[in-house]
DNA sequence: TATTGTTATACTCTATAACTATA
DNA sequence: TATAGTTATAGAGTATAACAATA
């Protein structure tokens, strides 16, 4: 990454990368704060309105299905996801979020967003929405090397 | 986060954490292709510059000392770093990147370097200029919950 | 006593490989 | 045979608590 050619300079992929371990390590204090991991937040956000089968979120969360089983396994042990068996496949079963875990992921969801957004206040109101458009148009039109799944 | 206006507007909390997440995720994937995690990469970037001792490491890197010794064990394994004794304090050593590691750090800079490029080449060069700029104000005079050490 | 660092232990997260049960 | 999922096993990364050696 370049050097930074000035102190106040970053230089655009130092900055990016900066602001992603921020964000990255904000996401991760907040979820700690309620005894929780960042995958297992992304894992109570997809299931906000989708109630998918092991294989499914194994692909939204880029994920083996064997590491979905230990995941769902102490989601469900703290009461915060449930499985639901198939009706129509004996093999198969849903994973649904509890009421319980459906708060919880609320009340993360909610820190967190006003947690960015106190940061992003630094900028002027027409500033953050010239960024929000920005970040979009590469979110939604770069891509990397591997197409990832939506986060949730 | 918003649930998003439209199916073209992310939001500025939304966009910016799909954002970050693309970023984490391009980064474990290029560490991983060469064997690194991000703690690792994080590792030999720091050291770049720096011979620092273990307790100051541990702040850079925000961690426990003890996760450090570890993390120093499994880079020294692998020849990337190397204790040094202290001089002066017995009980000390600092750290230092290998020729090795400083080579291999480099080669995954350059690699993800590249390819953020490549992610905001879908923006004019003005358009990049302009995110640069509010990046680096948003990371530069932002602040979060915790005032977090620098990345490296 | 305080400081620097390691060790013991335990837990989460992850993968690979082998397995079970059903389709 | 193929598919959905779990289990066995192993390793990285992390924390807390206890420890050793030195200051």
């Amino acid at each position: 990454m370049p050097k930074g050619r000035q102190d106040q300079d970053l230089g655009l992929v130092d900055g990016l990368f900066e602001l992603s371990f921020r964000l990255y390590g904000m996401l991760a204090r907040i979820a700690a704060e309620h005894d929780l991991s960042i995958i297992q937040v992304r894992l109570l956000g997809i299931l906000r309105d989708r109630e998918p089968g092991m294989l499914e979120l194994a692909r939204y969360l880029e994920l083996e299905k064997s590491s979905l089983s230990g995941l769902v396994d102490r989601a469900s042990g703290r009461g915060l996801v449930e499985r639901i068996p198939s009706a129509d496949d004996a093999r198969a079963a849903t994973v649904r979020v509890t009421a319980r875990g459906r708060k919880l992921s609320r009340v993360v969801e909610e820190a967190v967003n006003e947690e960015v957004l106190t940061l992003v206040r630094v900028l002027s109101k027409s500033d953050q929405e010239r960024l929000a458009t920005l970040v979009a148009e590469v979110v939604l039109r770069g891509t990397t090397g591997s197409a990832r799944a939506p986060v949730r």
